[in-house]
DNA sequence: ATGATATATACTTTTTAATATATATAACTT
DNA sequence: AAGTTATATATATTAAAAAGTATATATCAT
């Protein structure tokens, strides 16, 4: 895994890129929906975020029935790795990650969730 | 010190921002005349870049006599200044990182450098 | 004072990134 | 098959970042 660092950090560098990796790597993955309806913004949005994410190798894709989900690409070099581990610890309790959280767990109808 | 994560990310997005950091936290201060000859850019531009870095409180600037002083801001929050040594330890030895600092000691003529 | 060196800033143009909007595809439901 | 939900992509527009160029300020040396 090969990934300039400068690239890496432009991938970082938009709001909701950034609380959309911080939910996901809190979460372990996260489908389309969920960062939709989590991060309060349209899904074609969403979707060219992801997909800008992917492209940098920073998330992974995996289709599940109709929905997609994302996960944080654990080939990444090390240091990378690094870098969204401390930033995670670093903003956890800050909104707008915190609220974010939030947002997420009151989200009714998650797909593949227990129901109670 | 408060300062947005994605902020943060945007400052070191550009190939010499980040590349005038990692230079200089090896360094611990580098002047502009220094960083304009070890990344081959004109003055202006360096200049430029390192006006954006202190903005964003990434860098600080001393200045002495006709030489300004460019240093990490150790102010900085924890969890940045941990990204910042985890991207130095990563692309230390990686180009064009490495070749940076051999350019910088190849540089006759730096300032304020015991000649011998 | 004059000239030289180091640095910063201003302004214009070019390039790149982001937004808005529409539409396409694929999988599920009935 | 027809409708619905989830997701992706294309295109046009707008906004933001970067580059190029010129010039301003400050310090130092003579």
């Amino acid at each position: 895994m090969n990934i300039q660092a400068s690239d890496f950090y432009s991938a970082l560098s938009h709001p909701m890129r950034l609380r959309a990796v911080v939910l996901i790597i809190q979460m372990n993955e996260l489908c389309v929906c969920e960062l939709t309806h989590t991060l309060g913004q349209a899904q074609p949005v969403i979707s060219r975020h992801l997909s800008q994410l992917k492209e940098t190798k920073i998330l992974l894709a995996r289709k599940q029935g109709q929905w997609v989900y994302y996960r944080i690409n654990d080939e990444l070099p090390k240091w990378a790795l690094g870098v969204i581990r401390a930033t995670l610890n670093g903003v956890l309790d800050l909104p707008p990650y915190q609220n974010d959280r939030q947002a997420l767990y009151t989200m009714s109808n998650r797909p593949n969730q227990a129901c109670c």
